[in-house]
DNA sequence: CTACTCACATACGCCTCGTATGCCAATTGA
DNA sequence: TCAATTGGCATACGAGGCGTATGTGAGTAG
């Protein structure tokens, strides 16, 4: 075969992200025992520090792979609307939905920011917020939001009010209802960002 | 002396919640030893065990501490405003800055739900998202804000926006510039709230 | 075919946490 | 005032978990 190691090498960084985001999205960062989940993987720690350098690491490789995943799903449910308004709003309330799934929750807003700080930060992340800039400023141009309004900072705190949202939802016992309170009042946070008539 | 044992008792809690508030609010909670926070009160984990039961006891004591502060700090300067809506933006603001200390924003906003969960589910903290639900509410019968808003999740959200828009000032380069982009962008999102005449 | 590279495993020591146990001072009741 | 007792806090011990140094064997290049 042409290069079986590079094949394998692959598939062993793979693995690794597969048993870490799944113990990641379960048991937590600080619970997940470098020992078990490599060896769940048919591996061991050494094949870890090697890769990743560390927990750390392997935590930012997990995140990465996540976030490309939840770009992925943006753009394909977003696409779907008439307006651009709408396209944006659908874009948040997707974000929001997503935020509910616990390995996400886990993972994106809770152990991510705790271990690795503001995800503003992030190197190779947040490939969501940097959708909902793109849309704010073209909103921007087309007069439909107000101009006074910086899209990226905007899109972060749209971020934060998302993860609160799904939050809530998540730790409701009636989530149905929830929902529906949580992304009304969402909604009527970001008629806000619209240009009055 | 009359009470010798029950002064040299809550001297001892006092202490070692603030040896912990130290740690936390440095290093953060992860790497906060509690041999050595401990020492650096001039006592040992047998104590904290005996006080707190465990690690989370403690940062669960701190954190009732500094929300106790925060509401306080809060209320003290919202309290000026002249109408009740400019009241309510001024608590969100000053809510804002506060979570610009590196204190609270670590302790708060990031080790704290990571390692005891959301935020809405604490015990004995978010004393100020309750004052914000109260005014929302006040709000909502003046018929200054829109009707069909549940007050609560309102006020979790605008939270969840809040503590992002400290975290991106806290990180920025050029702190004053992006505070006022960052508190623009956060007041246009609270205007999504008002009734339009 | 030989020497080198490198992916990964193994082995070791340090640190941290939780619990079980012990000690001494303060309180209580007479 | 003097036992008896409570309980605040320290000490001692064991169990993991992490990071590093080192080993090994398979693939690769010249």
């Amino acid at each position: 075969m042409h290069r079986p190691r590079k094949e394998m090498i692959a598939e062993t960084r793979a693995k690794l992200i597969a048993a870490a985001r799944q113990a990641f999205g379960t048991v937590g960062y600080a619970e997940a025992s470098m020992d078990d989940f490599t060896a769940s993987a048919g591996l061991t720690r050494g094949a870890l520090y090697h890769h990743f350098g560390d927990k750390k690491g392997l935590l930012q490789a997990v995140i990465a792979e996540i976030d490309g995943e939840m770009a992925v799903r943006v753009n394909e449910v977003a696409s779907k609307a008439s307006t651009r308004w709408q396209h944006f709003v659908d874009e948040c309330t997707t974000y929001i939905e997503m935020a509910l799934e616990p390995e996400i929750q886990r993972i994106m807003f809770r152990d991510g920011p705790a271990v690795l700080g503001d995800p503003a930060q992030w190197p190779n992340a947040s490939a969501c917020t940097a959708s909902m800039t793109d849309h704010l400023t073209a909103l921007q141009g087309e007069g439909v939001v107000v101009a006074d309004l910086d899209p990226e900072t905007a899109a972060r705190l749209i971020n934060g009010a998302s993860s609160q949202a799904a939050q809530r939802i998540a730790n409701s016992k009636d989530p149905e209802a929830t929902s529906k309170k949580a992304i009304a009042a969402f909604k009527q946070l970001l008629e806000g960002l619209r240009k009055k008539p």
